[in-house]
DNA sequence: CACTATTTCCTGTATATACAACAGATCCGA
DNA sequence: TCGGATCTGTTGTATATACAGGAAATAGTG
């Protein structure tokens, strides 16, 4: 009964496979499209394939990403898709329709739809790391640790990290640089429920962004941001003098429900800015969806 | 044929009606929710009802607005919202689905739908007045127009926003005040295309950005933060020493396919910060739906 | 040729139906 | 009383169907 769960005689590659059976009152015509390849993939506690909206969403994004589908390209129609796919109107039209709202494609009553043009980068949006960030500008990335630690949690924080005073926090301290130059200092605090392992980790390597990302997805994110004028240890990681101002990026991210970090990240003033770029939803005093 | 378009008897008031007939084999049972009310709303040339999915999301913002869905409060079942609005399953599913997308509401299979908490101020990630900011914060706000002309735009500026050079531009520079207090200067250039009026509003009265946004929907905004020591005229109207670093928050709305306004907001550092909070979408390096 | 009406293709919305997955409550037997 | 099976209510996904409405191509007409 149920779904027939055919598995690909193809393993290594990313596949659609349509097996349309007839139907009689009671009995749904079934469909079967390939679960996406997981192995290797973190967050593989989950199981099961993916919804069927959701694989499509990802085929569309895959072809994106291959280069096969180009910017401002019309793609095919969603009768089209539900040939291709063997999946019904609706499930291709709830993909397309989400990935139009995530502004990965562009939509047009009566004509097609499209592949939206690529945004700028939005770290003011996202969270990813300053690695592959400095990796695609076509930079030289390095890093510099200067504490990477177990402390005690002071009050304050540990009120708003949800934890127990005086309990068992890891604190690192990171210096980015792009090609030599220091670009982003980061201070962060880890929950160790989240992170057990948080300290074993050589981040020169991986970076702290990479490994918690790929321990648990990221909730809730919060931003915010502000202007200071650095204390005098962080001006001299950073090489700034005193008349310089920073940008500091605060972010607190959860994991459920628990804040699983408590971070601060400095941008000297003069050489970074951050960005992005959205599409506010409509109701009143209009906000991200 | 279609929708049975019924009026509502009580215009004055927001209502859902159900009115269900029976169905055919070829007819549709049909059911007809009111639209909102639309006398003096902005963006009136929509015309006809909002579709149906969207009156139930408005149906459940404003129960949430007016306070009688409180916080964390569980919400009726989909199938107790099929009941009481006379809409399918699946338009109440749209509805609550995209909610819960957009952060105002949490779900749990099996369990139910919940009124999410109030999400902080995210000046990050909306449009909103300042004004309006500052009210809620229960400040008092009032402002100081410094500038207000229309001059010729300057080429850079012309190639950013997409118009001909040495054209007409709108020019304004306005300091908002809490309590008497500069908390922002705001340096906007407004395309005349989009706002040919911009210039003749008493912009004491109405906020740019309530005018701006009453005029069309805002299709797309950039944002980018920086950290600087402004210029001297700068520092004068915020009331800030050279000393002091301020934060800038650079914005470009587009209308459709136009740049509607390039503007930058100037907060001194030491009495402001700007934050947003969101949730990520899953797909690699985690963004905003 | 120019202009209009029709057709066709596309997306947008709405519904009825069916089944899956999950959580909590309830029932029941050892 | 405990522990498991079963039931019930809830959300999540998938499909077939139908019609509305926009845009562009096409046919038809003067």
């Amino acid at each position: 009964m149920g779904f027939c769960r055919a598995l690909s005689p193809n393993p290594g590659r990313w596949e659609l496979l349509s097996a349309v059976f007839h139907r009689t009152d009671d009995f749904y015509g079934e469909v079967e499209i390939m679960a996406k390849k997981t192995a290797g993939l973190a967050g593989a506690d989950k199981i099961g394939p993916l919804p069927r909206y959701r694989q499509v969403k990802e085929y569309i994004l895959s072809r994106i990403e291959s280069g096969e589908l180009r910017t401002e390209m019309k793609i095919e129609s969603e009768n089209r898709l539900v040939e291709l796919l063997g999946v019904s109107r609706m499930t291709v039209n709830r993909a397309i329709r989400e990935l139009s709202g995530e502004g990965k494609l562009n939509r047009i009553q009566g004509v097609g739809t499209f592949v939206a043009s690529q945004k700028p980068q939005s770290a003011l949006l996202e969270v990813r790391s300053i690695a592959s960030e400095i990796n695609e500008r076509g930079g030289v990335y390095s890093c510099d640790i200067r504490l990477l630690e177990e402390e005690k949690v002071k009050p304050s924080l540990a009120l708003s990290m949800g934890i127990q005073p005086y309990s068992a926090i890891y604190h690192s301290i990171i210096v980015h640089m792009d090609n030599g130059v220091a670009i982003q200092l980061a201070d962060r605090f880890v929950n160790p429920a989240i992170a057990p392992d948080y300290l074993l980790q050589d981040l020169s390597k991986i970076s702290p962004n990479e490994y918690l990302l790929s321990l648990a997805p990221i909730s809730e994110v919060e931003h915010v941001v502000e202007a200071v004028i650095p204390d005098s240890w962080i001006r001299k990681l950073l090489h700034i003098n005193e008349a310089e101002p920073c940008l500091v990026l605060h972010r607190k991210t959860w994991v459920g429900c628990e804040v699983a970090t408590e971070s601060s990240f400095y941008y000297p003033g003069s050489r970074y800015t951050i960005g992005g770029r959205f599409t506010p939803s409509n109701r009143g005093s209009i906000q991200v969806t």
